[in-house]
DNA sequence: CTGTTAGCGCGTTCAA
DNA sequence: TTGAACGCGCTAACAG
């Protein structure tokens, strides 16, 4: 190893100049006829030899220097150990690769801080662009985001004091449909479980709650640390209010809740009806299962990567990036 | 945004050379006295001003191109969406961050050729080493890891016929103690539900099994492909031959053999007793709660990173990697 | 003690 | 097909 070969190694062993190798090594798939340079078949075919059996590998360090591109995009998720963020990683990184692109992942763990210095970390890394998730409390972030010019997405949640390219879920319909379908299974006195964390996506939803279920209706808000403890409130005052129907704001909140209502022997989707939100492969569990709100994951991932890569190549051709700020929304269904 | 600015700009503006712009910026952090250079501390001042107004921020390329380092590793796991890999990313990612590196992820999806893509993509980024978990069949890959000689650690698994860098867990004493418990919890009749799959990490597991439970206690091999008709069977089995014990190889079959004993009107813990492997949120809805096999992974996660960047640095200071490839074999435990 | 000059690393690209 | 400038920051050698 130590001494990685380069193209002037190449150069020098194949007999040719800098300059030739470099483009044969641009050119070797461009098979179609109008080459802009032509290069004799017989030395491209000795430049090619020469690389593959020195076994080259051209340094992207340079390469990126030269053109001043990376070709690499940053993704910050707000929790990479929970499976809705996990699959949007998965498909995010196909949808990159298919475009020529790497990916650099950080997980914010819902902290500013921490979403500020991956935001950091990854201008310095030099990346063409962002998708994100915005932990709660980064609007200061997503400012520094927007005053960076550079290309970006937000994904999953908005934020209402900002105009920015965006890639959401029509979380007040989602809410619609799986409280009519609650309501479908036989369920009365409903409430829900959500976070405590104020972010748009759980606000939606417990704004669409409030608009259909009445006033009345209580909302129970997990703090995002300690949500054992929050659960197991809820769920002493969901018996004591005897209700019969629980809707949840995310998977993580179903699944504590429906731990909490167990151990007080109540059983699920018999004495209490549920509908959750995201999957967990814990609503499989019930006879019958639980139904949920399927956020169209694979959806978000590739209409969120085309936006970005989108904006990149507009950038790239000079225009103006700013101007660019639709917000996609794309409609969940009830499985 | 367009021009970035580059330390010429700030030596421009500060009114000194380029070259003690570069030294003023390397250190700024190394307050000890015995600088190699000395600045005075106004011009030290002046540049620092200049840089921050004017938001400067080094080229990682062009540093990347001089030092030859990139502060870069890459991590290819099996399967983002699993929470047990979603567990070792965040904690990979921390220790690096910790460190001073940054990750690209790769998820492999248990596919060889996706592997060796992702090898293949993340060593043209110049990354300065790797932490994988080798996809089944990915032998070919790993032998193209050591010829590159870069530094590597391989996490979770293990190949018989290489002698690698690894961090692994005692999967056979982890095994032991789960069918201790089994055992410890009545059950006499056990079989065991595994994949199909062919890697260490479960070979070794059902190895323990075979010795302890017997040649006649069953194991269930679910492909890793059309998981759920083999749980089907698999439960069929269980059912004819009324087994009172499983013991599951890894969460994701425990979550499909729960689902398809409870479909045939099984009662989990009181018809049939389990313990399972790796965690699920699954394994609390039962009453008592199903047992499981913890194993460390932030320890995983800490000591293959702690590996990788000793060999890199050994690596740096001019030291044969090649002769390292110690084996770390962690201890898992009873939940 | 304080600061500058100049060459380097590696691939790209344009003029010749 | 080639020579040479170029992108950006690092650093050894050198000057005031």
């Amino acid at each position: 190893m130590s001494k990685s070969i380069t193209i002037k190694d190449i150069a020098r062993e194949a007999g040719v100049s800098i300059a030739l190798v470099s483009f044969v090594m641009n050119n070797r798939i461009e098979a179609d006829g109008k080459q802009k340079y032509r290069v004799s078949e017989e030395t491209k075919r000795r430049i090619l030899d020469v690389a593959s059996r020195m076994n080259y590998r051209p340094s992207s360090a340079a390469r990126m220097l030269r053109q001043g591109r990376t070709h690499v995009i940053g993704v910050i998720l707000s929790d990479l150990s929970n499976i809705f963020y996990g699959i949007i990683a998965k498909e995010l990184e196909d949808q990159a690769t298919r475009h020529g692109y790497t990916v650099l992942f950080g997980s914010s763990e819902e902290d500013p801080e921490r979403f500020a210095r991956l935001v950091r970390s990854f201008m310095e890394k030099d990346v063409e662009g962002f998708i994100v998730v915005p932990a709660a409390g980064s609007a200061r972030s997503v400012e520094g985001l927007i005053a960076s010019g550079k290309p970006f997405v937000v994904i999953d949640r908005y934020h209402p004091d900002y105009d920015v390219p965006s890639v959401l879920v029509d979380n007040k319909g989602a809410m619609k449909m799986a409280i009519e379908a609650l309501q479908g299974m036989g369920a009365r006195k409903i409430g829900m479980i959500s976070y405590a964390m104020r972010i748009s996506s759980m606000t939606d939803r417990e704004e669409s709650f409030r608009e259909i279920a009445g006033d009345d209706a209580p909302i129970y808000h997990l703090p995002f640390q300690n949500t054992r403890e929050g659960a197991e409130q809820a769920a002493d005052d969901i018996v004591r209010r005897g209700l019969d129907g629980i809707i949840s704001a995310s998977n993580v909140p179903s699944v504590l809740i429906i731990k909490a209502l167990l151990k007080r022997g109540i059983h699920i989707q018999k004495d209490i009806r549920m509908v959750g939100f995201d999957y967990s492969n814990v609503y499989d569990i019930f006879e019958p299962r639980i139904p949920y709100i399927l956020q169209p994951l694979p959806q978000i991932a590739a209409q969120s990567a085309e936006y970005l890569f989108g904006l990149i190549d507009a950038k790239q051709k000079g225009e103006d990036i700013a101007q660019k700020k639709d917000k996609i929304i794309l409609n969940a269904s009830l499985i």
